[in-house]
DNA sequence: TATTGTTATACTCTATAACTATA
DNA sequence: TATAGTTATAGAGTATAACAATA
């Protein structure tokens, strides 16, 4: 016990919750954009590919139905995004940005990439390729392995 | 704009979401040790430094102080850690596990690996040690950046 | 019946404010 | 006064259960 595969969930284990917490703070302190991660990764999805559905959203988050539809709530009242009715599947809804949205979520990234690039300043930049590549490496790993509906 | 650096924070800013999530779920999934992930954590700063007071706890995890004394107050009353008054500052708190603190620190740190392990067999070795690399890179950067109490 | 989504409700985690005790 | 910690209270985020509408 203790192979380097281990080893390497360890340091997995231990980073991750840091860069997250990190993330976190620094996205409430800059209030402007007032925008909580996972609201902001559903503006990014809805950026990247307009009439998403809330289960791709769900998905996509790793959150169930319910949780999803709340905070497309939030974003609709915050007019950000819009729900449209599908029109080939009237069960289905077409999630869009507003043209607010899109602005918020330029902003956003803008600052939250910059904050996080200000923290990776001290890195070479072969270290800096070295991460982005690790950083490839993991997320078709992690990618949709989020919580259930059921 | 768009600068490597850039590139490499937007990666972050998409990965380790996934990753954080991917690991709380695991956890609440498996719910034997019936811990969160800043339970855990705090388990793993006492094991690794006995008589850590609350104020080293709040900084390791980036939480403010009053969420890390209620924090450990769910420790305590599962009864996995114990308070006693630190005897050259009656101010401080030394924190330290109990036994059974302990065994279920171990329990859930095998659990936790070997669950993020699994996650990461389809790379390899090399890919593994890259990882690997990139994790301690990342360790100083984020470590104590977290909420402050003012 | 199965699928997509919403509403109702409750719980966990964390923060801010106000306080106590010790230095 | 300043520091270490606790208590009280409130808010954000998420889950489960029950439901409605469409397929």
């Amino acid at each position: 016990m203790e192979s380097p595969l281990d080893r390497c969930a360890s340091e997995i284990l231990e980073v991750i919750p840091l860069i997250m917490r990190s993330i976190r703070t620094e996205m409430r302190a800059h209030r402007s954009p007032e925008l909580s991660v996972p609201q902001f990764r559903t503006l990014a999805l809805l950026g990247r590919n307009e009439a998403t559905s809330l289960s791709e959203v769900a998905e996509h988050l790793g959150l169930t139905l319910p949780s999803a539809s709340k905070l497309v709530d939030d974003l609709v009242a915050g007019k950000m995004a819009k729900r449209k009715i599908d029109v080939g599947d009237r069960r289905r809804v077409a999630l869009a940005l507003t043209p607010v949205g899109r602005q918020k979520m330029r902003a956003t990234h803008a600052l939250a990439r910059g904050c996080l690039a200000k923290m990776l300043t001290p890195l070479t930049t072969s270290d800096r390729t070295k991460l982005e590549q690790a950083m490839r490496l993991l997320q078709p790993l992690f990618a949709g392995s989020g919580a259930k509906t059921r």
